[in-house]
DNA sequence: GCCAACGTTGGC
DNA sequence: GCCAACGTTGGC
């Protein structure tokens, strides 16, 4: 069981958008560190949802549904989606400003790789930010 | 194969 | 609106 953190900016897909639609492919990326991580995702393994850009925290958790296959939005190359479920939201949305001040999570890739859409998070960092959020890891 | 120029992402 | 970080492109 791994986890993880995608990044969406609210104006082109949001969380309420994913909470609406229970299952929403997660499609558009397009960078190859990301897709090696899309493709490392098994079924059943947790994600944190983040707002870039307008936000700027994690709003919710997804489930992977179904594990990567063809994007079906690439026009060329072989870039991969994977099907994401709406778990639970945070009851309290962990912000970017937060994860920074806190040394817990000096480490992350959302921190040190401040462009990466697609990132993995350590079972340690998941539990300290479901703590902060307020729900069950 | 190197590197400068340029484009994109995303935080501030 | 600016800028840092990073990826991509194209000339050589």
């Amino acid at each position: 069981m791994n986890y993880w953190l995608v990044k969406s900016e609210p104006d082109a897909f949001s969380w309420e958008q994913q909470v609406a639609r229970k299952v929403e492919p997660w499609t558009g990326v397009r960078n190859h560190t990301a897709k090696l991580n899309l493709k490392a995702m098994k079924k059943g393994d947790l994600a944190f949802f983040y707002h870039s850009n307008i936000g700027k925290e994690i709003v919710g958790i997804v489930k992977v549904v179904k594990e990567a296959y063809p994007d079906p939005t690439a026009e060329k190359g072989d870039w991969v989606a994977v099907d994401m479920q709406a778990a639970r939201a945070m009851k309290a949305p962990v912000t970017l400003a937060t994860i920074k001040a806190d040394p817990r999570f000096a480490e992350m890739a959302l921190v040190r790789l401040s462009r990466l859409s697609v990132a993995p998070v350590s079972e340690t960092e998941w539990r300290a930010i479901c703590e902060l959020g307020k729900v069950k890891s």
